[in-house]
DNA sequence: CAAAATTACGCAAACGTTTGCTTCCCAAGA
DNA sequence: TCTTGGGAAGCAAACGTTTGCGTAATTTTG
C-alpha cells in the first residue's frame, strides 16, 4: 500500500493541508512543525503522487516532442539535448516518432494533447507542408517550440540551423578551393531545410560570378541510391562539372561512391561535399557542415521551458539561429590533392 | 474551457455516471441512450482527461524506457523498437538516460516510480554491476524487462543478443578464414555482454585446439582510442598475431587506423572484425555481428505488455534470445585478400 | 492591558473521473 | 393481481492532492 499524505496527518494528529503545506514549503506553518512532518514523512517512506497533484493544480511536469525518426544521427543527438535540459529542470521526456508521415505526426500531436504535456517541440515530417492539426496547439495556448524542420509562417518560438551560411559558407571553401563548375544535390524543396540550403549554395555562386546551369540543380537526392545515380547521370550527360556538394552526407556518400567506380580522382578531378557531419563522413574524410545537434536539443528546450514559466503571458516569440561549423577534410583539398 | 463529463450531463440532463457508462463502453445502458450521448460528446468536442481517469482507477497509459545514452545507434534503433510497439498498443513512452552512470540510473527509475508508468524496461549503465534500487521495482510489483545489459541473477523477464553464438560464429569465421592467432579485445567484464563475447571467443578457439596465451585477451578496449593503443602495443610487444577480434566496432576501428598507419595489409597479414554493426563498418568493410537492435526493442516491448495484461498474475518469466547475424566484410577476407 | 495585527492550523471543497450501491420501472411468471 | 427479476439510470463516494477561507492562538503595538 502506497502511503499518503492523510496517513501521515492521521500519524500526527494534525489536518492534510499542514501536511500538504510543509511537504511543499508553503508558508503558514511553523518551521518546528514542518520539520516534524517531513522527519515523519521521510520515516514513513512518503512519496507524492504526481497524479492527484497534476489534476488539483493542472500542469504536468512532462514535456512532449515529436521528431520524424528517432534513430538518425542528428536527432538523436537532439534528443539527448533536449532530455539533459529536461532534466536538469525536473520535467521528464514523452518522445513520439511521425516516421515521416503526415498522418503520423497528427497522432503524436493528438496523443501528447490529451496526454496534457506541459509543452510542445517538434520538427516535422519531410511530407507535412504546411501547418494542420498544429494550429490547436496554438489555440490551447500550449508552449510550442518547432526546431530544424519548421514552418517558416507559423508565430511561434524557433530554433533552426543557418542552414543558408551553412551552405554558403561551404560552397565559398569549395570555390576558394579552385572549384568553379560545382553541381548541387538538394533535398525535397517543400522543406524549409533544403530550400535554405539551396540558397545558400545559389548565392555564393553568384556573388563569385559562377554560372548555374539548368542541370546544376537535382532535388530530391538526399539518399545514398539517388546520390549515386544522379552521379551517374552526370557523368553520363555532356554537362562538366568540377565538384559536387549535397544536401545530405548520404547522397553526397553515394556520389563518392559511383565516383570511384567509375575511376575520378577526389579530390583532383572532382571534390565532394555533404551536409550534416553524420559520424561515417570523418571515417571518409569527406567534408560536411556540423549543425551541433545536441545544442540545438538544448537551445530548443530552453526556449520552451522560458514559454511554460512565461505562464501564457504573451511574450515575443524568438527564433534562435545555431551556427554551423564548416568541417574540411581531404574529399574537397583540391589544393595539394592526394586521392583519397 | 476544457469540456468535462459533467458538462455533457448537464446538457443531457442525465447522471455523470451514465455519460461515463456510454463512453467506455461499460455495460448498464441502453444502446439508444448511449448512441445519443455519443454523439452529443463528439458535438461538444469532447476529450477525456487523462490525469483524472488515471487517478481514479489507477494505472497510467504510459511505459518507461531506461538507456545508458540516447545517441548511440544500438540504443536509438532499440527505442525506434519499443516505441513503434507501444504506439500500436495506445501507450506512450518516456525516455530516460542514464549516461552510463549508476548514480543518474538511480534517478531515473525514482523518476519513472513516481510518475506511475505502468512498467519499465532497462539496459543498465556500464558503472552498475549489481541491482540496487532495481529490487525496488519488482517489490512494488511493477512490470520490468531488462534487454542488452541485464543482471543475470535477477527473476525477471529478459530480452538479449546470443552474445556467445555471435561470439563464437565470428571467431570460427576467422579461423576458417585460415587465421589462428587471434587476439581479442573485450569490454568491461563486470557487464554481461562483454562477458559472453569473451567466452563465445573461447570456445571457438578452445574447440578447434588454437591456444590463448595471457596476452591473447585485452579488457576494457571499447573505445576508437583504446583500440589504437591496444593494437600500438600488441605490435610493439613480441607477441605475434594474425587477427584482432574486437567486442566492440569502435575498437576495431582503432585497430584498423593502427594497422593501416604501420602498413600492415588488412585483410592479409591481419584480419580485423569487430562487433555491434555500426553504419560506418559498411563503409569500411569491416566484418561484424548485426544485433537486430530494432528486435530487441520490440521484443523487449512485448514481453512487457504481457506482463502488464498479465496484472500481477504470477506467471513464468522469460528470456528471449535474439539471434545475431553475421556480416562478412573485406577485413577479414583473408582467401581472397585484396588490400582494403 | 486591551486592541490590533499577524501567524498557525483546521475544515472542506475542488480537480474529472469511475464505480458500488440504490432506486425506479417494466415485463414475466405464478 | 401480486410477486419476482432484471435492466436502466441516478446518487454519492472515492482516488490523493492543493487551496481559499475561517478561526484559534500568538505576537505586536499603543
Amino acid at each position: 500500500m502506497k502511503i499518503t499524505i492523510k496517513d501521515i496527518a492521521r500519524e500526527m494528529n494534525t489536518a492534510y493541508s499542514t501536511v500538504s503545506r510543509a511537504l511543499n514549503n508553503k508558508p503558514g506553518i511553523s518551521e518546528a512543525k514542518r520539520q516534524e512532518i517531513l522527519l515523519k514523512a521521510k520515516e514513513m517512506g512518503y512519496e507524492p503522487n504526481l497524479v492527484a497533484r497534476q489534476l488539483r493544480s493542472g500542469g504536468s511536469k512532462t514535456i512532449g516532442l515529436i521528431v520524424p525518426r528517432i534513430n538518425r544521427v542528428f536527432f538523436s543527438n537532439v534528443i539527448h539535448g533536449v532530455e539533459t535540459e529536461a532534466k536538469a529542470k525536473g520535467y521528464s521526456v514523452i518522445i513520439c516518432q511521425s516516421n515521416e508521415t503526415e498522418e503520423e505526426e497528427t497522432d503524436c500531436i493528438r496523443t501528447l494533447l490529451t496526454n496534457n504535456v506541459a509543452g510542445i517541440l517538434m520538427s516535422h515530417s519531410k511530407k507535412t507542408e504546411k501547418p494542420g492539426i498544429h494550429d490547436e496547439i496554438l489555440e490551447r495556448k500550449m508552449p510550442f517550440v518547432m526546431f530544424d524542420r519548421i514552418f517558416p509562417e507559423m508565430l511561434i518560438n524557433k530554433v533552426f540551423n543557418d542552414n543558408f551560411n551553412g551552405a554558403y559558407a561551404l560552397t565559398k571553401h569549395l570555390i576558394d578551393q579552385g572549384y568553379s563548375k560545382i553541381v548541387h544535390f538538394a533535398g525535397p524543396l517543400t522543406t524549409n531545410i533544403y530550400r535554405e540550403r539551396k540558397e545558400g549554395y545559389k548565392k555564393a555562386m553568384l556573388d563569385n560570378n559562377l554560372p548555374i546551369f539548368p542541370g546544376s540543380i537535382a532535388e530530391h537526392v538526399i539518399t545514398k541510391e539517388s546520390g549515386y545515380t544522379a552521379t551517374e547521370k552526370l557523368l553520363e550527360s555532356k554537362q562538366s562539372f568540377d565538384a559536387i556538394f549535397a544536401a545530405s552526407d548520404f547522397s553526397a556518400l553515394g556520389a563518392m561512391l559511383k565516383l570511384q567506380e567509375s575511376g575520378v580522382d577526389i579530390p583532383g578531378q572532382v571534390g565532394v561535399a555533404g551536409y550534416a557531419n553524420e559520424p561515417f563522413t570523418e571515417l571518409l574524410h569527406l567534408t560536411s557542415v556540423d549543425q551541433h545537434s545536441t545544442e540545438i536539443g538544448r537551445s530548443a528546450a530552453r526556449l520552451l521551458f522560458e514559454e511554460i514559466n512565461e505562464n501564457g503571458a504573451k511574450h515575443m516569440k524568438k527564433e534562435v539561429v545555431i551556427k554551423t561549423e564548416l568541417i574540411i577534410r581531404e574529399s574537397t583539398n583540391k589544393k595539394m590533392s592526394h586521392e583519397i
